[in-house]
DNA sequence: TGCGTTATGTTATATAATAACATGTTTGTA
DNA sequence: TACAAACATGTTATTATATAACATAACGCA
């Protein structure tokens, strides 16, 4: 597993509209479906919306209700499961173990990991790659003769933004 | 968060006499527990033990059974999730976020990261802390002028005897 | 011994995820 | 167009993981 060099820049944590960050965002899952030859049916299409609106991780339960909200009929949980499972299959979307929730993936269309930075305070996940951050990875992985199929680094603390604001604790 | 440096070397992957392993863990956490003022009840050092005698991540419901066949009154999970936050409090155990299990901590004493390498065949947790890596998250985080609270690294994969022996997948 | 603190027991419930099977939809093909 | 196979979704029930709230017991010290 490896990543591509980026410039460590959140785009969650700076002000940007956001309604075009979701369009963005729902061109590529659709790219990224029509190459793989995967159906982005308007179920998961509303699913990935609703993970992109919301700035936070989003649990399957919340998820449910907001599609129960919005649809009249009731929605069971294997309808939202299916959904997510299609969906990180398709890498638009990551799962946060430390947190029991999803959130949409800033960089779908290249190989990459599952690295987040937490916040306590807003909630907020911020999604990053970092080339020298892996290799160290890899050099640890290697070291043990341990072959990686997959990563998960989940750093918990404060964002930049609550530390200056002294941002209050999640709801 | 920082690391002390350390041989990566895996304990529980090279032979070893695990009761000596188990016995040792038990007295470092007694002088952990005594250090901080904290008592080390008989359940929780039981639950304790159980941890170590597994050489995977063990979860809390599986932990309750154990109990309750040593112990012939039955046992709640409240009774086993106190103990095992008590005991991730202390640092004598570390939860392992993407098998929702639990497993013992190797070097309590030293404030250390969360860091694991977990084999999907034989189900191993291999507990590491490498200064190099630390660098890395660390300077990672500082970049995005994030500040670390704790740490969860997982790596995902196939252990180096799992690759030569092309050990079976876990139950 | 008595009192405050800490630990454990007990019952109920919340939250997260999956199994198993039925029904509907799409897609390609005869 | 009609049909079948593959795929997607609906439905019901259940399993797995974790916590809330309150009662009782044990401990540690005056
Ligand atoms: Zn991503
Ligand atoms: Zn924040
Ligand atoms: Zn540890
Ligand atoms: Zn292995």
């Amino acid at each position: 597993m490896s990543s591509p060099k980026q410039i460590p820049t959140s785009i969650a944590s700076t002000a940007h509209n956001h309604d075009r960050c979701i369009s963005s965002a729902m061109q590529t899952a659709r790219q990224v479906c029509s190459r793989s030859g995967a159906r982005m049916t308007s179920l998961r299409e509303n699913v990935l919306r609703l993970i992109w609106q919301s700035h936070q991780p989003l649990g399957a339960y919340k998820l449910m209700d907001m599609l129960a909200a919005a649809s009249t009929r009731r929605v069971a949980p294997p309808t939202v499961y299916r959904a997510l499972d299609f969906l990180l299959e398709q890498g638009l979307i990551h799962r946060i173990n430390s947190l029991n929730a999803f959130i949409g993936c800033t960089h779908p269309s290249t190989r990459h990991a599952n690295n987040f930075l937490i916040c306590k305070a807003c909630g907020i996940a911020i999604e990053f790659a970092y080339q020298g951050l892996q290799t160290s990875i890899d050099q640890t992985a290697a070291e043990f003769g341990f072959s990686i199929d997959a990563q998960s680094i989940e750093l918990i603390g404060h964002c930049a933004n609550c530390q200056a604001t002294g941002g209050a604790p999640q709801p």
